[in-house]
DNA sequence: TTTAATTTTGACCAATTAGTTAAATCATTT
DNA sequence: AAATGATTTAACTAATTGGTCAAAATTAAA
C-alpha cells in the first residue's frame, strides 16, 4: 500500500502541471503563486511546502521545458541518416511537437532573453559539443557538395529551426495581417502544409546553389 | 520664448524614452513605474501626471513600437519593384533595423501573445487590405512563374520575415549552442552575412521549383 | 491503539506595487 | 509684482504579492 507516496506524487504533479500552465501563459513576472495554487486545487502554503520559493518552482518548470524543446530538436539531428532525411524528420516531428506545445517557443525565448544565465545549466546536459561536431561532419560529408561553406552552417541551421518555430511564435502577430490564423484549425492546417513547404524549400535552395 | 512647452515636451519625451526602455527590457508585467520614473530622472507622481495609469503609458509605447515594426516591414513591399528587388531591400533594411532594435521582436511577440486584442487597433492604421491585394498581385504577376501556388503565399511571406526576425528573437537561445553569439560584434556580423544568405537562399529556392 | 512523522490548512506578515493628494515651485499673463 | 495656471514633489494609501507559522488533519510505524 504505497498510497502516501502516490499522493505525494499526485500533489507534486498537480502543482507542477499547474505551474507549467501558468508560467507558460503569463511568464515568470506575470505568474502568481496564488493562481498556481488555485489551478492545482491546493493551498498556497502547500505550494511553498513543496517548492520553497517562486524561483525554485519556476526553475524546475523552466528546466523541464527547455530540455523538452532542445531534446526534440537535437535527438533527430543525432540520428544516422542523410541530411535530407534528417531535415524532413525534424520538420515533421518538430512541427507536430509545436502544434501540441504552441506556447512553448515564446515562453522560452522570453525567459531566456530575460535572464540568459538561466540556460547555462543546459550546456552540459545536452552534449552540445557532440552536436556541433556532428553538424560539421554533416557539412564536410554532404553539404559541402551543395556549395554550403562551413562558415554558413549556423545560417542554415537557424534557417531550418526558424522555419518551424517562427510561425508558432509569431502566430498572433501574423494574425494581425492574416485573420485566418486566429482560427486554430486553420493555423494547424497551415503548420501541416509547412512540413512539406519548408522541406521542399530548403532542399531546392540547397540543390541549386552556385558553388 | 516657448520654454515651458519645450520643457513639457522634454519631460514627456524623457518619460516616453525611459518607458520604452523598461517595457522592452522587462515586458508589461515585469516593468515597474518606479524604475521608469528613476530612468527618466523624475518623480513617480509626475509619471501619473503625464500618463494616468501604467496601462495608458504601456499602450502608448506599445502602439508606437508595433507601428514602427510593421511600417518597416510593409513600406518596402508596397514599393514599385520586382519581387526579387523588394525582397533584397527588405532583408537589407529590416536586418539593419533589427540590429538597432534587437529587443523589439521578443517584446512584441510576447506582449501580443499575452493579449492579442491589443493589436486590433493597428489593422486600420496599416492598410493591410491594400497589402494583401499587393501580395496576391505580386503572386499572379511574378511568383506564379516560380511555381508558387496562391495558397502558398502566406508560407513564403512568413518564411522571408522569419529569416530576419527569428535569429534576433532567438539569439540568446542560439547562444546556448553557439556561444559566439553572445559576442554582439560576432552576432551583428552574423546578421550582416544573413542579408546575402537569406536573399540567395530564397531566390534559389524559388527559381528551381518544380512547377 | 498509541506514537511519530508527514501533509495540509487558515491566518498572518512584511515588502512591494500602482496610484492619490495636497502643497510647493515654476512660468506666464496682467 | 500679483495673480493665474501648469508642473513637480514628498508623503501617503489601498491592494497585491511572496512567503511564514503554528495548529490541524492525515498517514505510517510502534
Amino acid at each position: 500500500m504505497v498510497k502516501k507516496r502516490e499522493l505525494i506524487g499526485q500533489t507534486q504533479s498537480k502543482i507542477f502541471e499547474a505551474a507549467t500552465e501558468v508560467f507558460e501563459e503569463k511568464g515568470y513576472t506575470g505568474a502568481r503563486m496564488q493562481e498556481i495554487a488555485d489551478r492545482a486545487g491546493i493551498n498556497k502554503a502547500l505550494l511553498h511546502y513543496y517548492f520553497r520559493t517562486k524561483d525554485q518552482l519556476f526553475m524546475a518548470v523552466f528546466h523541464v521545458l527547455l530540455k523538452k524543446m532542445f531534446e526534440k530538436i537535437l535527438s533527430i539531428f543525432m540520428e544516422e541518416a542523410t541530411f535530407k532525411e534528417k531535415m524532413r524528420r525534424f520538420l515533421d516531428e518538430h512541427i507536430e511537437f509545436l502544434i501540441r506545445n504552441p506556447k512553448l517557443p515564446i515562453f522560452l525565448l522570453n525567459e531566456i532573453s530575460r535572464n540568459p544565465a538561466m540556460a547555462e545549466g543546459l550546456k552540459e546536459t545536452l552534449q552540445y559539443a557532440q552536436l556541433r561536431d556532428l553538424i560539421y561532419e554533416t557539412h564536410s560529408k554532404e553539404l559541402k557538395g551543395y556549395g554550403i561553406k562551413k562558415n554558413d552552417m549556423p545560417q542554415l541551421m537557424i534557417t531550418i529551426v526558424g522555419m518551424s518555430v517562427f510561425p508558432v511564435a509569431a502566430r498572433d502577430m501574423m494574425a494581425i495581417m492574416m485573420p485566418q490564423m486566429n482560427d486554430t484549425r486553420k493555423f494547424n492546417a497551415f503548420m501541416q502544409e509547412r512540413k512539406e513547404f519548408a522541406a521542399g524549400f530548403v532542399m531546392t535552395a540547397l540543390k541549386n546553389r552556385k558553388k
